[in-house]
DNA sequence: TGTACATCAGTGAACGCGCGTTCACTGATGTAC
DNA sequence: TGTACATCAGTGAACGCGCGTTCACTGATGTAC
């Protein structure tokens, strides 16, 4: 069959989003390429009509996958939000149970450092954009010292989601996020 | 050739620590057995005369490099040594420049999350008792309070060692770790 | 209008490779009689 | 004392499997003459 307008776009595209759940839920390293085109729906060699390669496809999915949730904190704060909104609705349970449309950052931050510096570099990029979307939203004269704030903020954030995540005792993994919810707090209200 | 009294405990050990640097540096998943059986100057075949399966070394693995850790801060603090000493230590750059001997929490978190439950029971554990040792250092009446605050210091810690690790840029690595410490320092003092 | 060829998105088998794992074997030493 | 067997740590080839990647082919539609 021939296909309508705009049907190859909507199949990468479907391609991109398959990926960039299961790189977040498996990890990249452990994630196969087989597995993603079977989820896609379709078969092993029509992968190559997308991407140039496997890591092709990481840069493409990790870019998308950290624009979306740009995306997201956006949207689910109103004008007058402050950053406690923030932290509340990143170190929240459901974040925590749902990484596969969570923030890259705490699912894949460690496998990233071992990325070829051409994604690394567009990481970087974002997670800049993302740290001054946290200053924004930080009361305080200074933006640099926001900035600086936002930074330590974000460690935390992902610091948190990940031990909470780690963890085998779910007490301990809400202790965590309520804990990370405070220190992030404590950083804002300071100096 | 006959081997002398220990030989065998010595090896085991030593494939132990092999591996120990190999998960660090490249993950659980990437590394492979024969590499690591080869960087310890043996052949494949002879792994299963030391472990059940990878899975095995993976646990006896972690929970050796989180020991030596635990010992590594021990050691590093003097009796009189405060907290602020652990987070300077910890958020150096020499600490991100070495991740092979470097926490494992920073390493591995996030693929500990994907590890079989009896070996996330025993990363819990030492998590435990890795934040209480931060806990022990932080000056305040109240074991819980201070608990609670280890927590969230260390949050900061591995988050801002990731992202360190995760960005192309020097000096945007050298910033996140110093506003890691300074974050660190502000969950100490406040409350 | 009819026909020959081009285009496009995808199929599905196959490639070489490295993975975790198994196993028959080795060769030096220890032990039994 | 000599010899036959047991033990031990390790060798190295082979197993099946899934990986990323390649490629000849398909089949529906578009285009040229």
């Amino acid at each position: 069959m021939r296909y309508e307008k705009g049907h190859r776009e909507r199949t990468h595209k479907h391609i991109v989003e398959v990926a960039s759940r299961r790189f977040r839920v498996d990890g990249i390293a452990a994630a196969g390429l087989a597995g993603v085109m079977k989820e896609a729906g379709l078969t092993n060699g029509a992968f190559y009509a997308h991407f140039k390669s496997k890591n092709d496809l990481v840069r493409e999915t990790l870019i998308a996958a950290l624009d979306q949730r740009r995306d997201h904190v956006l949207e689910a704060l109103s004008d007058e939000a402050v950053v406690e909104d923030v932290i509340r609705d990143y170190l929240s349970p459901k974040h925590r149970d749902t990484p596969s449309i969570g923030c890259p950052t705490s699912a894949l931050v460690s496998e990233i450092s071992r990325q070829p510096r051409k994604i690394r570099t567009a990481y970087t990029e974002r997670l800049i954009e993302f740290v001054q979307l946290i200053a924004d939203h930080i009361p305080n004269a200074d933006p640099i010292k926001c900035r600086q704030k936002a930074m330590g903020i974000f460690s935390v954030l992902i610091g948190a989601m990940q031990l909470s995540r780690a963890v085998s005792d779910k007490g301990l993994s809400d202790q965590i996020l309520r804990d990370g919810i405070e220190a992030a707090l404590q950083i804002v209200a300071r100096g």
